[in-house]
RNA sequence: GGCCCCAUCGUCUAGUGGUUAGGACGUCGGCCUCUCACGCCGGUAACACCGGUUCGAACCCGGUUGGGGUCACCA
């Protein structure tokens, strides 16, 4: 058996979106999985389009999401020599020919077919040009293309798709295709071809928008000699209006990039995009990097196109809820050291490290961090609604204040007595936190949830977390006596 | 429009001739409780349609409808 080389190959007009992630993503599992190498090539044969920008952005979202390459990244554009031999040897084969008519001809023409409603196709004017005719108009200095010679026979072009099949087409049903501009730039169909000769690529792993190059893509093999790649076609990822996704149409909302920036935990994003049209066969859905690896194959990669459900504007799930909840989920299970630096690199930028947390006040870090992370979704949760343990200036909530701080005005002066209880105590912990406010409560003759509730928003700024009292370990003495005491402003700020 | 691909809950999906059509997310209800975008329990909800084949079809075949992709001197 070869060896299994395949390949991941952008083209660099726009950041890494969740549809390029996930194609880099099964061609880097199926390499995994095999031991086979992944080669990283970048597709930059449209100067025009391709940017440094755009580069660093596809490298910086692959490395990121952990899916690491064994070749390259390679640039096509440094292997044009090869690419334009190519187009040579199927001119001298007859399997190419030079074509002479202008763009303007055949915009005029492809008009007139779409017009009587005919099939929008080259008619090969150039086609049986004799080498006499060629040789005139080159002397006229005329601009020509190189098109591929399509067979006119009856019969189609086949190959077997891993997971579509047998897929057939007529060959008269393919024009011939431009394969070299007339400024003498080689075009995608074939440098993609040579390319993925070059590099000996074993299995083409792209998506089902392809499907139609591949026909073609197979007659460049052919008519080059070289064995035919395994094909490969993944149903494609669709929005809410079923449309494929796109950088161009859909923004932010599909680069990774965007997932970067709101919190994602890498793996949990993979483990996400691999269950959108890939599935084990049993009922896990959560995998660790090395199982996913292990029970990946292509034989149980679907046929049917998923939808993204991303609801924009959706204050709950400001992305697809699925993928939230993966998140979510390796953010309460991953072992707290990995999930501490996750959370650092974001405090550093929020300017809420301390570097302490990293020396002798690890532990604390550490152990409030698992204490709250249980109800939180991203690792930004860490600094917003987790702010009131790292910082004095959090925010208090609306609904919290209102439903807990403003509908009981006598804790104006009770949440300040309970601070003096706090002070009084000997040792301040669990234990006596609690029995000091259920005390107070039962003196006052008021429901303990009142006073809880009421700290909780004062200390917290948040309508829900952790267990009070552990809350009030985790701020410790100090921070909880200041804060109780300061509750005034909370009714001054919302009377004014 | 031509060509190609596809069709199970709202979404992601399991299912390959006989299942109460399973799971996850969402949603709804209950429980827990000092709170909940925590946890636990429960409910809701799908085989696009029409014909065949068969003792028996979500599963096989044909058609219809629907959806998607692609039709560049982009990749």
């Amino acid at each position: 058996m070869t060896e299994v080389r395949v390949r991941f190959p952008p083209s660099p007009t726009g950041y890494l979106h969740i549809g390029g992630a996930r194609t880099a993503l099964m061609n880097w599992l199926y390499a995994r999985k095999t031991g086979g190498k992944l080669i990283l090539r970048i597709e930059d044969t449209d100067a025009e389009r391709s940017t440094r920008e755009s580069i660093d952005g596809i490298l910086d979202g692959l490395t990121w999401l952990g899916l690491d390459w064994d070749e390259g990244p390679y640039f096509q554009t440094d292997f044009a020599a090869d690419h334009l031999a190519a187009a040579d040897r199927l001119l001298q084969s007859g399997h190419a020919y030079k074509c002479f008519c202008t763009k303007e001809e055949l915009d005029r023409k492809r008009q007139a077919l779409l017009a009587a409603k005919q099939d929008i196709r080259y008619d090969g004017t150039c086609r049986e040009l004799t080498p006499e005719q060629i040789a005139a108009k080159e002397q006229q200095g005329l601009p020509f293309v190189v098109r591929f010679k399509v067979p006119r026979q009856s019969g189609t072009v086949a190959y077997d798709d891993r997971v579509l099949g047998r897929i057939e087409r007529r060959y008269d049903d393919i024009e011939d295709f431009v394969i070299v501009r007339s400024n003498g730039k080689p075009l995608y169909l074939l440098c993609n071809v040579v390319d993925d000769i070059r590099d000996r690529i074993s299995h083409v792993i792209r998506g089902q928008d392809h499907m139609s190059n591949t026909t073609r893509q197979v007659l460049l093999y052919e008519a080059l000699g070289a064995p035919v790649p395994v094909f490969v076609h993944m149903p494609l990822t669709l929005d809410q209006q079923k449309r494929k996704i796109s950088k161009r149409s859909h923004g932010e909302i599909v680069a990774v990039q965007f997932y970067r920036d709101h919190g994602f935990i890498p793996w949990a994003l993979c483990n996400f995009l691999i269950l959108l049209g890939w599935n084990p066969g049993t009922e896990q859905e959560i995998f660790s990097r090395e199982e996913l690896i292990e029970a990946f194959s292509l034989e149980r990669i679907g046929k049917v196109n998923s939808v993204f459900n991303y609801r924009k504007d959706d204050p709950k799930f400001f992305t697809d809820p699925k993928a939230i909840s993966i998140n979510a989920h390796y953010l309460h299970t991953m072992p707290i050291e990995e999930l501490g630096q996750l959370v650092k690199q974001d405090f550093q930028a929020q300017g809420l490290w301390d570097d302490a947390y990293d020396q002798d006040r690890r532990d604390w870090y550490l152990s409030t961090l698992d204490l709250i992370r249980g109800r939180f979704h991203t690792t930004k949760d860490f600094a917003t609604m987790g702010r009131a343990y790292f910082a004095d200036d959090y925010t208090i909530e609306q609904k919290p204040l209102k439903k807990n701080i403003l509908k009981h005005p006598d804790l104006r002066t009770w949440l300040p007595m309970l601070a003096q209880r706090f002070a009084a105590l000997d040792t301040f912990d669990q234990q006596s936190a609690e029995t000091a406010a259920r005390e107070l409560a039962a003196e006052l003759g008021v429901k303990p949830g009142i006073i809880i509730n009421g700290m909780r928003t004062v200390l917290t700024g948040q309508l829900a977390g952790p267990g009070m009292f552990d809350i009030l370990v985790a701020l410790g003495r100090d921070r909880v006596i200041d804060r109780l005491k300061n509750i005034d402003g909370l009714y001054t700020t919302s009377e004014a």
